[in-house]
DNA sequence: CTAGCTTTGTGAAGTATTTCACAAGCATTC
DNA sequence: GAATGCTTGTGAAATACTTCACAAAGCTAG
């Protein structure tokens, strides 16, 4: 997040920024930026704030970012579709190398950059070219079975939109997105109206 | 969550669950469950474990579920097509009253039940429908703007698809879902591969 | 009706996270 | 070069959340 809105900075040609302003920016306090970045060091310069360039190349760095992750997009469904057009991954250095799907109908179609593949090459393609995050889109009866097979093939870190809960061993990252638990939440906010929000 | 496995169970016919098995359904703690659940009252019979149909039912009324939430999507983009389609929601009691867009080229296409509509519709639509959940599924650049007109209409709540942040006043809701930034922390898991994962 | 097994509900303990508050450092001005 | 005004970095305090552990129930069998 603090890297979003650095970068941002950066580009309308910011020099530093204070803690109170990535705040303000990022819907947070300025004790909390400062707690989370020096976690990782001590980056800014007292009575002047945060070197806004040279940290989000410090924040790229500590998240990966400064090389290119390569992608599979499981499932050439809606989400799959709206995922794999995103321009967003490929500027952040997350390449799609396919999308897959088994309906014998979409295989073959052009998507975006790439074209739908055979659910079959999804093993052989991770590990030819050395995929390590998958994104789930499939209906939830699938979902664990293909995410074991593509562990078994090198993934090492999913994005999960099938709106089950998914078992990954110890070595796997799996972080999940479920619109309708989301839009629960917000029924239940609204029902009990409390006074906080911004509850992302 | 739990109501998700709760409703799963009870199609199955089971009567009862355990805390230790909605836990391992759900990926936690026997304690996680029983503390969240006894939050809300005395649920379970000891020796037992928690009635399946019967704490659904009360989850949903929890959760506001059991009355129909009216809701427009923002954005006829990719996005907005998967969820405009996304049949669990009207299960779950959210009826899509429209999708909503700017360019001329989409309104009037049909788009799953509904059709395209005009942006200029939305003012009006939202208080004659009474809607009020909101899904924003537009560009970064326009969305605080379209969100401050949708709540001087009548919105409560908003799910936030644009890459941005959004401020709402202290009576809205807001959850943001944002899958650049969600890849970028799956990247950080792999670059300095933690042995936790699971952190949905 | 009692013994034995199971499972909840919940204070208390243990962790984790957030906020406070302030000394220390840097820039600017005079 | 000293005084002033900002702003960081960080221990300590305050909150929040999770786990432990066990008494209190309920169910089954004999």
């Amino acid at each position: 997040m603090y890297l979003r809105y650095l970068e941002d900075l950066d580009t309308r040609g910011r020099e530093t920024a204070s803690s109170d302003e990535l705040a303000q920016l990022c819907g947070t306090t300025p004790a909390q930026v400062r707690k989370d970045l020096s976690f990782f060091g001590s980056f800014g310069k007292r009575g002047l704030g945060y070197p806004v360039h040279e940290l989000s190349d410090r924040l790229r760095q500590i998240l990966g970012l400064e090389h290119e992750w390569r992608v599979v997009i499981i499932g050439a469904g809606k989400i799959g579709a709206a995922l794999a057009n995103y321009r967003g991954f490929l500027q952040r250095g997350f390449r799609v190398i396919g999308v897959y799907d088994n309906d014998e109908r979409k295989i073959g179609q052009p998507w975006g950059d790439a074209t739908v593949r055979s659910m079959k090459e999804l093993d052989s393609d991770i590990e030819r070219e050395e995929a390590r995050i998958a994104v789930l889109a499939i209906p939830a009866d699938d979902a664990q079975q293909v995410v074991d097979r593509a562990i078994r093939s090198g993934i090492r870190a999913i994005l999960n939109f099938a709106p089950t809960q998914i078992t990954v061993p110890p070595h796997v990252s799996l972080k999940s997105v479920n619109m309708a638990m989301e839009l629960e939440s917000l029924s239940f906010a609204l029902t009990n109206s409390f006074p906080e929000n911004e509850s992302d």
